[in-house]
DNA sequence: TGGTTCAGCGCC
DNA sequence: AAAGGGCGCTGAACCA
C-alpha cells in the first residue's frame, strides 16, 4: 500500500491525479471530539491501492479543503461513488463546518454496519481493528507524542476503515441485512446530523431561576429531616455564597437511609437488593408512607435532588456559546436497534413535575420566530405488536379508532390503568408473578387473567410462541426490517427464559425503531422541499419527533408531517401522528 | 487519583 | 430460580 503525506498545496494536486475517488475511506483528525470547539487538523483516505493524509495543520489554510477533492464529488453530481467512514456523522459534522459535505454519494459507515452484523459487542474502530484484522494498536495520546506517529495513526485509520468496509459489505449482504443498511440505516444517518448540528435552543434564565428555587428546596426538605431525627447539624457557606448544612448523615446514601429507616425508626423492611440489603427506593418509600413523618419528606428531597443533580446543575454544563444544547444521537447504542442519546440525554427529561410545578422541558424553546413542533406515534409499540402478530381482535381494535386500552378494559371488566399495565407487560413478557405482585392478588388469579386475555388475543399468544420456536431453532431473531438479535445460550445449553422475553419485545421495539428511522429520512426530505419554512429536525425521542418552523407556517407543516408520518407504512391497523405546538417543548408536547 | 460496580431513577 | 423490554446519569462505596 502506498503512503502519502500531504504537507503543501501543491502536494494536494499530485495525489489527486491517482487517487480513486469512485469508492474511498475518509477519516478525519480533529483539535476536539466537542462540535462547537473542534477544528479539523486533517483528513486521511483511502482507495484500497493508496493511503493519503493531507495534514491542514502544515497546509495551514482551510480554503483548500474543497481542492482535495474532485469538484463533481461534492457538488452533487456524480452519483455513484461510495465514501466509507466508521462513524460518518462524526466525520461528515466536522467537514460541514468546512463546507464540505458529500450529499450526493452512497455512505458505508462501517461502524452502523458492525452493529448490524454484531450487536452484542462493541464498535470502536480500534476495537474492530484489533479483533476482526488483528492489528496492533496505538493510543491517541501515545500517536499524539511525535509527528511520525501521528501520521502513521491516521493513515491507520483510513486503512482499518477500508478493510473493514470489504469485509463488513459481504457479511451484509450474506445476513441479507444489505436493504437495512442501504435504504434506512444510511440516509437516516443525515437526519442525526441534521439534529445534532441543529441543535435545541435552551432558555438559560430558565434554567438559573428553577435550579436555585430547587436548592433552596433540597436546603428546607434536609433540614426538616434532621430536626425529626433529633440530629446535630451546622450551617456552611459553600465558595458561591450557597448555604448549606453539614451533618453526620448523607440523605443520598442507601446505607445511611437502610440505618434510619430500618434501625432509627424501626421500619419494617419491604425488598432486598441481589446483595442482600434492604431497599430504600420509591416503591419501597411508598409501602411505608403513612408509618412515619419522615417518609413524604423524604419523597419530596429524593424527587428534588434528582432534579437538581441530574438536570438543573449540569444542564448549564452543555450549552454552546450560540445558547444551544447538542445532543449526541448514538445509532449504535442499543441491542434493539432503538437509538439512544447522551451528553445529555435529551430522551430522559421528565416530564413536569405536578407538586413541585417544575417543568425541566419548559427550558428547551423555539428559536425567534419560530415554533416547535412536536409529532409523536400514538400508541406505536402496540400497534406494531397488532401488526406483526396479526391479531384479528387486535387489529379490529385499532380500527375502531376508539381508547385502546379502556377497549381492553371493558371487555376484561377492568379498570383502564390495570387493562394498560397489561397491554404493555405482555409486550415486554410479564408473567402471572409479575402481573399477581401489581394487581395485589394471587399468582394463580393473574394466570387465570392471562389465559383469558390470550384467548381473546390469541395471535399475541401464537406469535409469541413462534418467536419462541425461531429463536430455539435459529439463535437469533429477525424484525420485519431484517434487523436481527442473537443470543446466547447459557452454561446448561439453554436460552434464559429473559432471551426470549428479549427475543419478542425485539420484535416489536426494533421494528417501531426502524420505523420512526423511516419517518425522518421522509421528513428531512419535506424540509428540503419546503426551504421557506425553516424547518429544522431537533430531536428524536423513541416514537416521537421534535422539530422548529416559521411561525407563519406552523398549520402547513403541522399537516404535513402528520401526513408524512403516518404513511411510513402500509399496515393492516392505523399508524397515527399525535401533533402540538409551542414555545417551549413542554408546551408543545 | 481514577476506575468500576451498585442502587436508584428519569424517559419511551 | 426468577419472575417486564430498552436506555444514560447520578452519587456512594469500593478497590487498586
Amino acid at each position: 500500500m502506498r503512503e502519502i503525506i500531504v504537507k503543501t498545496k501543491e502536494e494536494i494536486k499530485t495525489f489527486k491525479e491517482s487517487f480513486n475517488f469512485k469508492c474511498f475511506s475518509l477519516d478525519t483528525e480533529t483539535t476536539s471530539l466537542n462540535y462547537s470547539n473542534q477544528e479539523l487538523e486533517g483528513i486521511s483516505l483511502c482507495d484500497g491501492s493508496t493511503i493519503v493524509y493531507i495534514d491542514f495543520v502544515s497546509i495551514n489554510d482551510y480554503s483548500v479543503i474543497k481542492d482535495c477533492f474532485p469538484s463533481e464529488l461534492i457538488s452533487s453530481k456524480f452519483r455513484d461513488c461510495i465514501v466509507i467512514c466508521h462513524n460518518c456523522v462524526f466525520d461528515f459534522k466536522v467537514l460541514k463546518k468546512y463546507g464540505l459535505s458529500f450529499n450526493s454519494a452512497e455512505w458505508f459507515d462501517t461502524m452502523v454496519a458492525h452493529h448490524l452484523i454484531d450487536e452484542n459487542s462493541k464498535h470502536g474502530l480500534k476495537e474492530l481493528a484489533n479483533k476482526i484484522l488483528g492489528y496492533d494498536i496505538v493510543s491517541y495520546e501515545v500517536a499524539k507524542k511525535s509527528k511520525e506517529l501521528f501520521y502513521k495513526y491516521a493513515l491507520n485509520d483510513a486503512l482499518w476503515t477500508w478493510e473493514l468496509a470489504i469485509l463488513f459489505s459481504k457479511e451484509l449482504k450474506e445476513q441479507s441485512l444489505e436493504m437495512l443498511f442501504r435504504k434506512i440505516e444510511m440516509p437516516f444517518l443525515r437526519v442525526i446530523i441534521e439534529m445534532e448540528t441543529n441543535g435545541f435552543l435552551v432558555d438559560k434564565e430558565e434554567i438559573v431561576i428553577t435550579k436555585h428555587k430547587l436548592r433552596d428546596l433540597v436546603f428546607e426538605l434536609e433540614k426538616q429531616m434532621l430536626d425529626i431525627l433529633g440530629e446535630k447539624y451546622v450551617f456552611q457557606y459553600t465558595l458561591t455564597g450557597e448555604m448549606s448544612i453539614k451533618s453526620n448523615i448523607n440523605f443520598n446514601s442507601t446505607e445511611h437511609l437502610n440505618n434510619i429507616l430500618f434501625k432509627k425508626l424501626g421500619l419494617q423492611p419491604i425488598e432486598t437488593t441481589k446483595t442482600g440489603k434492604n431497599k430504600t427506593n420509591k416503591k419501597t418509600l411508598n409501602i411505608l408512607k403513612g408509618k412515619h413523618e419522615f417518609i413524604e419528606i423524604l419523597e419530596q428531597y429524593k424527587t428534588a435532588q434528582k432534579l437538581l443533580n441530574s438536570f438543573y446543575e449540569t444542564l448549564e454544563n452543555y450549552i454552546d456559546p450560540d445558547t444551544k444544547i447538542r445532543t449526541h444521537f448514538n445509532d449504535t447504542g442499543t441491542r434493539t436497534g432503538r437509538l439512544s442519546s447522551n451528553s445529555p440525554n435529551l430522551q430522559q427529561l421528565p416530564k413536569k413535575n405536578e407538586s413541585l410545578s417544575i417543568d425541566v422541558r419548559k427550558c428547551f424553546i423555539a428559536s425567534p420566530g419560530k415554533k416547535l413542533i412536536v409529532a409523536d406515534y400514538s400508541g406505536q409499540e402496540l400497534r406494531v405488536l397488532a401488526q406483526i402478530s396479526n391479531d384479528t381482535a387486535m387489529i379490529e381494535a385499532f380500527k375502531s379508532g376508539k381508547d385502546f386500552h379502556q377497549e381492553t378494559a371493558n371487555q376484561f371488566g377492568v379498570s383502564r390503568t390495570i387493562a394498560k399495565s397489561i397491554n404493555f407487560g405482555v409486550a415486554y413478557g410479564k408473567s402471572a408473578k409479575g402481573f399477581s405482585n401489581d394487581w395485589n392478588c394471587t399468582e394463580e388469579e393473574a394466570q387465570q387473567f392471562l389465559d383469558k386475555y390470550f384467548n381473546s388475543f390469541s395471535g399475541v399468544k401464537k406469535s409469541i410462541d413462534e418467536c419462541a420456536i425461531f429463536l430455539r431453532r435459529n439463535g437469533y431473531i429477525k424484525s420485519l426490517t431484517g434487523r436481527r438479535r442473537r443470543f446466547s445460550k447459557n452454561e446448561k445449553g439453554y436460552y434464559p427464559s429473559s432471551a426470549y422475553r428479549q427475543a419478542f419485545n425485539f420484535l416489536i421495539q426494533g421494528f417501531s425503531a426502524d420505523m420512526i428511522r423511516i419517518a425522518g429520512i421522509k421528513l428531512l426530505n419535506l424540509k428540503h422541499r419546503n426551504p421557506e419554512w425553516k424547518m429544522n429536525i431537533i430531536a428524536c425521542i423513541h416514537d416521537e419527533y421534535v422539530f422548529e418552523v416559521t411561525e407563519k407556517y406552523i398549520n402547513e407543516a403541522k399537516t404535513s408531517i402528520k401526513e408524512t408520518m403516518e404513511s411510513v407504512v402500509n399496515f393492516k391497523v392505523p399508524i397515527i401522528s399525535e401533533i402540538g405546538e409551542g414555545y417551549n417543548y413542554g408546551e408543545a408536547k
